[in-house]
DNA sequence: CGCGTTTTCAACAAGGTGTTGACTCTCCCG
DNA sequence: CGGGAGAGTCAACACCTTGTTGAAAACGCG
């Protein structure tokens, strides 16, 4: 996945790249991934617009190697989550779902950029479902762990749970980081998303009647 | 809200305003809002390109005032939807929620391009926050009912599920639409999101711990 | 008819993307 | 150490899309 746009590396080449790179995370940091040009781009890391072209074939691939490292990190994060759910299941779940809050915090431009990219780029929507997926993976797992031992009902399925509240996680974060309307506070955003994972994995499914 | 773009109207530039907006929708059936260039929505309607601002503005106008259509219907049958959450509280959501995968479905090239145009465009993010908003209201209006009634636990703020919740039925089944990884399947969809609202709204928030 | 308003579009301007071809620089090998 | 093979660079070009302008055609009404 490393090695995107250029063809080979030697000397100070990988620094215009990563001027570029550094460039675009500090951009999107301030406006939209759709209102940086190339030419801001290269200007930022002290290049012309076409020598831009030799480093990145497109605005896109930029954006792409950028989630390329925001992937490898939540991959890694992702595997050295604890699995403590028998003793504290509530405490376990929401210091995932705070892992989840803290990428997207972290990374909040590309993760922003790369949510709007996915409907127009193929190998950007490639690579978040990826990341999603690692997500998902997880979820599913210590739902389905938990189903076995007796602690949640077996109801509902392990896997369109665990997608259903991922997606949630998703959404809600976003709308909380774009202070869009409606959407919640900020403070409130772990508490709220850990009572909806936790009621729907162990809740049951009969409310009380009139 | 209607009256878009256009100063006077008085014989046919109506067709004309219509024209391009059944080409409008009719394109989006079939790709993504970008790729539709301004040209085409004005060959579609049989006129020119620079005839075509002498009826929008931009093409964003174009989804503005499609997204309108979509919001009075969706306005409208919020009004509509029963109340009967005492007698089948169950079933009363499942319909409820029923109604908002409907309104996707039958729009779904709007949706999906509102959504995308969301984030670069300030009318159409306003207009859509209005339809989340009645939504939202909606359910937590309920969810308050529930919590007085003593069905549902107070124990979490009614609006901050109901955005929560809302947020996550718009972007399950955008997912679903767009056929995403992950996802989930159609059939299942309205199952899962009901489940996961029933047991966050009624459900306690104790798991049965190791 | 004739005059104002509506409607239309060729032509232009601006701004972005991606490509080409030639030039420089570096460094390594003969 | 001199000459080539890349790597790296960019002016200039071609292209597409959006939005504007100014003048002309069509229309309705007195």
């Amino acid at each position: 996945m490393a090695q995107r746009g250029r063809r080979t590396r030697r000397v100070s080449g990988d620094e215009r790249q990563d001027a570029i790179l550094v460039t675009a995370e500090a951009l999107l940091g301030e406006r939209a991934f759709d209102d940086i040009s190339i030419e801001e781009l290269a200007r930022g890391a002290g290049i012309s617009r076409p020598t831009f072209y030799f480093y990145f074939s497109s605005k896109d691939e930029v954006l792409l190697a950028l989630l390329d490292r925001v992937i490898t990190e939540v991959e890694h994060r992702v595997g050295d989550l604890p699995r403590d759910f028998e003793s504290d299941p509530a405490g376990a779940w929401t210091r995932s779902i705070g892992m989840f809050v803290e990428v997207f915090v972290a990374h909040r431009g590309v993760a922003t950029a790369a949510i709007a990219a996915r409907a127009r780029n193929d190998e950007v929507r490639a690579l978040w479902s990826k990341s999603m997926q690692s997500w998902v993976d997880f979820s599913s797992d210590v739902i389905r762990s938990e189903q076995a031992r007796g602690a949640a009902p077996e109801a509902t399925d392990a896997h369109d749970l665990a997608v259903s509240l991922n997606l949630m996680n998703e959404r809600v974060i976003t709308a909380v980081l774009n202070q869009e309307t409606p959407a919640i506070a900020e403070s409130r955003a772990l508490d709220v998303l850990s009572t909806i994972w936790i009621r729907s994995i162990y809740g049951s499914a009969n409310p009380g009647r009139g």
